[in-house]
DNA sequence: GTTATATTACGTTACGTAGCGTAACATTAA
DNA sequence: TTAATGTTACGCTACGTAACGTAATATAAC
């Protein structure tokens, strides 16, 4: 009796869990270290123990690696669960943001952002999953304001949004300015001033 | 009498001043056309019909090429001089960064932001030149409005800055929206509202 | 003035290196 | 048997530099 064939994924031997998560591990490490231009498929296959044909097999180039192990390091932000309003809780998100952005974290993001310049499929990424994470995040709490008439309602969330997500990129990759939790309060301070 | 050395630069053969100019035109047509990645030495000395070695007597590294070609081709902001108050000289200036960034003048002005990220020498110079000579521009016109008490004053001129072009360059690089003249107006309605 | 000489710009050629992306083949795990 | 992985080996692009010769200009010697 001919059997069906087996579908890919059951044939066969299968892939190394580890591998996948060594060569993570290493980009990721790398790219906070010396940013992107660090992360060479060679000083990653070094660095992970892993030949370098297998990364081709998992990833296209270095900066797709980069950005699969800068989205998996980063994960939904949730600096904002015990607060007691949803005002705190949009102020302790965006908190931790400038904490992340101030710390080495930040340098990984504006490489990202940088690599993101360059190649499509990398914007795309990084846009889908960092960019929009932390939007959705923002929006909801800042929905929540609104809707509990805790702040004056802006005239458009999304405009909000740039206007507080703006000046922090802003800041990290320019550089002219530190990235501090006071400077959040005040750009807060201005765009959804808070009511009475 | 023994003579003092003439200054160096007018010692020897002197540069033909056609070799920099066309250099930094081919490194400013290939940025505009294939980005960044595109502005490599061997790519610039054939279109400039200049050897690479001529190339690094000028520069250090093809990075530094584009920023130099980028920074000369990006004139100090002028569109505000026609302007009848110091509020619509302000608004015609931003204006004209929006069209600016939503042209493909704006795929190389992410580009060199991109390429600061990696080179504190090119950070430093795109920081001192191109972000400066905007900020400052629009400072001066911002406290004439604010001393003609033509706007609610904000708090600190530093974080309107930050407010008014964070946006804009967050626009640009994510590309999650586009920049037109009327997202101006209204980060502008926020950060400045008008008086009265 | 004319002629040497120093100095600098530029081209040509060549070199070694890094990193890329791919291909061929052997080995290993299911 | 099938697919994952390692090993090795290519060819390629671009880099950055070095060596050498030549062109252009200024200064100094005569």
């Amino acid at each position: 009796m001919a059997s069906q064939p087996l579908p890919k994924s059951a044939r066969g031997r299968p892939r190394d869990p580890r591998t996948r998560v060594a060569i993570l591990a290493a980009a990721r490490a790398l790219l906070e270290r010396g940013g992107l231009t660090a992360v060479t498929i060679e000083a990653i296959a070094q660095k992970a123990g892993v030949s370098r044909p297998t990364i081709y097999r998992y990833w296209s180039n270095a900066p797709a690696v980069a950005m699969a192990a800068f989205l998996e390091a980063t994960g939904a932000p949730d600096a904002a669960r015990k607060a007691a309003t949803p005002l705190a809780a949009l102020r302790a998100q965006l908190h931790a943001v400038a904490d992340a952005f101030a710390a080495p974290t930040g340098r990984s993001v504006a490489a990202m952002v940088a690599a993101a310049q360059s190649e499509t499929e990398l914007a795309k990424a990084f846009r889908n999953e960092f960019i929009a994470r932390n939007r959705d995040a923002t929006r909801v709490l800042l929905e929540q304001c609104i809707a509990k008439k805790l702040v004056s309602s802006p005239a458009e969330t999304d405009l909000a949004l740039d206007l507080i997500f703006g000046p922090l990129f802003y800041r990290l990759l320019m550089g002219h300015a530190p990235i501090t939790r006071s400077f959040v309060d005040r750009l807060l301070d201005v765009v959804i001033p808070a009511r009475d």
